[in-house]
DNA sequence: TCTGGGGTCCTAGGACCC
DNA sequence: TCTGGGGTCCTAGGACCC
């Protein structure tokens, strides 16, 4: 919920942590101030690619997602660490901690950042005195550097967050946009990736200001409400609201891992599936969390990538559960070429409070096929008496299921 | 030393129902 | 007697973001 303030109209911050794990490393070990640092995974399981790097290291031309050979052939001094993710967690709990006693109407988007509501907290100084404080604070007590955009909706925060990094403090509002946002090449604009750009560029719109005036009912057409959305935050136009519940609305916990080699030998593809499903029951408990769907997602050694999924009749949350449903899905749909990558993804997902009946997919089967045989007991009562048959069947309905049990149900199906 | 891993949202076609 | 139009659910894929 954020406040609402018709006259005067809302003042939203973007707050943007710069280049976040590299800084936290830089923290923790301050030797490494003032030198290029990259954060990658390891070359020998295929995962070396930057995933950031410092300012210093940027200025050499490193950039994320770059392999990490490419990185230091740009920069041979390049210092490369493996990234330490309880480090930057613990991290952005504390900055987030610090947004919080500004205002509660807070929005993490990602572990290193977050939008605030701070209309109505002027008890704390004017949104730059605000600003300046909180990136003062995050600098001098956790040793992190922050940008701040502040603008009076989200879109235009994030903007403007992004105009004056590292450490900066941008105010973007309806009157600045034809000298700040318009003149902005149009792949800047957040929402627009490498495919839109391209298809906007191919209809010469080039820039934000492009955008923001060219006909919408073109752009309806070829982009669809995406076109329509695009355009009206070109225009300055986003009312969506600062959502503090939306980081509880998660709908789906997923887990995948390219292997160190491409293979098909089914051992490995077990043990990597058993790791997988383990991670995501874990962080589904962590979470509480339950789950109707399951997904996998296999991509082959040429890169080429397929999802296949099932949706379930009950909501599970067991490892067991979700490796019965994954390999069903594994067997149905793997063609048998070498395997680059494996995922498993459980998805409407929802957390247990919130759900009135927790049954695991293996209770519920049980169930419904108890279901079954009550029916045809009932039925079979109805149609022939009390053949002793049906009476034994239905003495013993309660009893852990017999052998007895399964044929008659058997016949019951046909 | 070619290209990680975690997500969200939208689209489009087919099945199915009325 | 040869064939409408919505609406919803499910599945697969793609674009985008950090």
């Amino acid at each position: 919920m954020s406040q609402w303030s018709p006259k005067k109209g809302r003042v939203i911050f973007h707050v943007d942590m710069n280049s976040f794990y590299a800084s936290v490393e830089t923290a923790y070990n301050p030797e490494l101030k003032g030198r290029p640092v990259a954060i990658a995974g390891n070359p020998e399981e295929r995962k070396g690619i930057v995933v950031t790097s410092s300012y210093e290291a940027r200025a050499k031309g490193v950039k994320t997602t770059m392999p990490l050979g490419q990185a230091k052939k740009l920069c041979p001094e390049l210092i490369v660490l493996r990234p330490n993710f309880d480090r930057y967690r613990t991290a952005s709990k504390e900055i987030f901690q610090m947004l919080a006693e500004i205002t509660p109407y807070i929005q993490p988007v990602s572990i290193d950042e977050g939008y605030m509501d701070i209309t109505g907290t002027e008890q704390h100084g004017s949104p730059v005195e605000v600003a300046q404080n909180l990136q003062q604070r995050i600098h001098d007590e956790l040793d992190l550097p922050c940008s701040i955009g502040i603008a009076p909706n989200k879109f235009l925060a994030k903007m403007a967050s992004d105009m004056q990094k590292p450490m900066g403090i941008t105010i973007l509002r309806k009157r600045d946009l034809h000298e700040k946002l318009w003149p902005l090449p149009i792949e800047e604009m957040h929402g627009v990736g490498s495919k839109t750009a391209d298809k906007l560029r191919s209809i010469d719109i080039a820039t934000i200001g492009d955008l923001a005036a060219s006909d919408s009912y073109q752009l309806k057409q070829i982009f669809g409400i995406n076109g329509e959305r695009l355009q009206n935050k070109a225009n300055g136009a986003d009312m969506s609201p600062v959502d503090p519940e939306a980081v509880h609305e998660f709908k789906s916990i997923g887990s995948s891992q390219t292997l160190a080699e491409d293979t098909t030998d089914e051992a490995a593809i077990r043990n990597l599936m058993h790791e997988l499903a383990e991670n995501v029951e874990r962080r589904m408990k962590r979470k509480q969390a339950v789950g109707k769907s399951v997904q996998i997602t296999i991509r082959y050694h040429d890169r080429q990538t397929i999802t296949r999924s099932q949706k379930l009749p009950q909501f599970i949350e067991h490892k067991e559960d979700i490796l019965h449903v994954v390999n069903e899905l594994f067997r149905k749909h793997w063609n048998l070429e070498p395997i680059r990558l494996l995922g498993i993804t459980v998805q409407d997902v929802d957390e247990k409070q919130n759900i009135g009946k927790q049954l695991d997919l293996f209770t519920y089967e049980q169930e419904a096929e108890n279901e079954t045989l009550y029916e045809a007991i009932d039925y079979l009562s109805q149609k022939y008496g009390k053949n002793p048959f049906i009476q034994m069947a239905s003495e013993r309905k309660d009893e852990p299921r017999t052998s007895f049990q399964k044929d008659f149900l058997d016949d019951y199906k046909h």
